[in-house]
DNA sequence: GCGACAG
DNA sequence: ATCTTGTCGC
């Protein structure tokens, strides 16, 4: 699949910043509600700046694998909360780049919306390749949250600067929750939806599941 | 002001 | 992210 350039590609803070707020305006919170293609999204770290990135595309149905590509890179910026995304983008792209086929949605191992500037890895991917996308964190970022009730599907809003940014969700009963952020052109509700019905088994939705074990372990 | 801070 | 085994509980 076509994904937009990168460049330029930053080199401080600063313009790594700037980035962020000039691209948070091509940011759309609505799209589609269902999806035929869903694809998941994660990077392994080995050494000090060597990373794979892994992309498995699934049957948003039967959760059955459609297509799995890796590549392999550099970290391409210090990691800097809130920049984090600039780490990983490069390679993430390049993976895309070696897709087949077109997903219908993105499912990043990360934040969307709910970042300092409004702008995390979710958002960004959602901008550079034009598709829905949409964050799953494993750990509270920004704002604040009540925690969820216990039972599968209960959500709490997470709130920051007077928005709601997220939404703090139960995808097992009584197991941590995950935090759901919107990337691009999806809802709240949808991006809800969707991660509850991809984490039917497990904590964490399966096509980040399969992004991440072919990243730690590549065929 | 200080510390904490997605992966 | 990563350095790291067994163990407890559903």
């Amino acid at each position: 699949m076509h994904v937009k350039q990168l460049h330029p590609w930053p080199s401080t803070v600063a313009e790594a910043e700037s980035i962020q707020d000039r691209l948070r305006g091509h940011v759309e919170l609505t799209g589609p509600t269902a999806f035929t293609l869903v694809a998941g999204l994660d990077v392994h770290y080995h050494g000090d700046d060597e990373l794979t990135a892994a992309v498995v595309v699934l049957d948003a149905g039967t959760l059955a694998p459609v297509e799995q590509v890796v590549a392999y890179g550099k970290a391409a910026f210090p990691y800097v909360p809130g920049l984090f995304a600039f780490r990983e983008l490069p390679a993430l792209v390049t993976a895309l780049e070696l897709l087949t086929v077109t997903p219908g949605l993105l499912v990043c191992d990360g934040y969307g919306l709910a970042h300092p500037r409004g702008f995390g890895l979710a958002c960004h991917l959602g901008v550079l390749t034009g598709l829905p996308s949409l964050g799953v964190g494993k750990t509270p970022f920004v704002g604040t949250h009540e925690p969820p009730e216990q039972e599968r599907g209960a959500w709490t809003p997470i709130l920051h600067e007077g928005a709601t940014v997220g939404r703090a969700l139960r995808t097992q009963p009584g197991v941590k929750p995950v935090y759901v952020s919107q990337g691009h052109r999806i809802s709240l509700d949808t991006a809800t939806s969707q991660v509850l019905h991809l984490a039917a088994h497990y904590r964490l939705p399966e096509p980040i599941r399969h992004a991440d074990h072919l990243a730690r372990h590549p065929s």
